[in-house]
DNA sequence: ATAAATTTGACCTTTTTTGACCTTTGACGA
DNA sequence: TCGTCAAAGGTCAAAAAAGGTCAAATTTAT
């Protein structure tokens, strides 16, 4: 396991009642052993809003760096989505969104791995690189479509 | 016995109880004493859909790659199915086997909606047409695959 | 003797990790 | 009050750590 994924994993424990945590940069990083900025890395790499948080942060002495699971919308949340795909979607971004509709129970377990077994690189293996995240962005649509009931 | 054999042996030997696997292709490779994309070599001739197998994998530190097998009782019509499909398959074609493994109860709604939705003639509008048929081939089998538990 | 399968090596892409340097803010003394 | 300094956090690019691709060379099967 690599060091983002603990820095992560400690980061979500931290998560309190109402789904939100401040830490302290230069402090959490110490106690990790890791370079300051690796604790920025993480936090753009794995609490963006496509993941489902906000993120805010003071700097100076008495500086933190919130983080809070937003919880809002949520029933509008998968039309969002829907709405909000263009003509392309990275595989990144597509899991994050997924993992973060099935977190809030908008997809069952069932197809969330469907989608991302539908939208998986090794399902586009056979056709050229350029056409795959326009593909992903046509077969992600129509698979959140249909689970609409 | 060949190396690609032995290396096949050795990945199913780590097998876990899950059925997966998660192995280091560099470190698997400088064991065996092998060239690193000998394991690729190795896992898309050996651990392919039509064998069973789900892969996926990750780049970068901590990176790895994941084998899962499909579970035993994934039913053998639809292994058939992913076995019978070869490089292509056309809409009707799909529609038709999708519909048939609902009626036997081997899809639930849900996952033939699904699947159907994900291999649209109209999810792929935006990929040239002589491309269509090859995706939906490899949609279809990386979906079946997932629709086990 | 071909064709198919295997093996290798050179080079590519993605993701993570680190470190040097930058910016913002609060506190404190002149 | 103002200026300066220390305490946070932020940015960016280079290095490192994986895994991926492709085609040529070699071996094995038909």
């Amino acid at each position: 396991m690599n060091l983002t994924k603990e820095i992560a994993e400690m980061i979500i424990s931290m998560l309190d009642a109402d789904n939100s945590a401040e830490i302290q940069r230069n402090l959490l990083a110490e106690q990790i052993g890791c370079a300051k900025s690796q604790i920025n890395y993480v936090i753009s790499s794995r609490f963006t809003p496509e993941h489902g948080y906000i993120v805010e942060s003071h700097r100076g002495g008495g500086g933190y760096i919130k983080i809070t699971k937003a919880s809002e919308n949520i029933e509008t949340l998968k039309m969002h989505l829907i709405n909000s795909i263009g003509s392309e979607i990275g595989e990144k971004t597509l899991r994050a969104n997924i993992i973060n509709l099935h977190d809030r129970e908008l997809l069952t377990e069932s197809e969330a791995k469907m989608i991302l077994a539908a939208t998986s690189e090794y399902a586009f293996r056979q056709i050229p690189i350029e056409y795959r995240n326009i593909l992903r962005a046509g077969v992600l649509k129509q698979m959140l479509l249909a689970t609409e009931k």
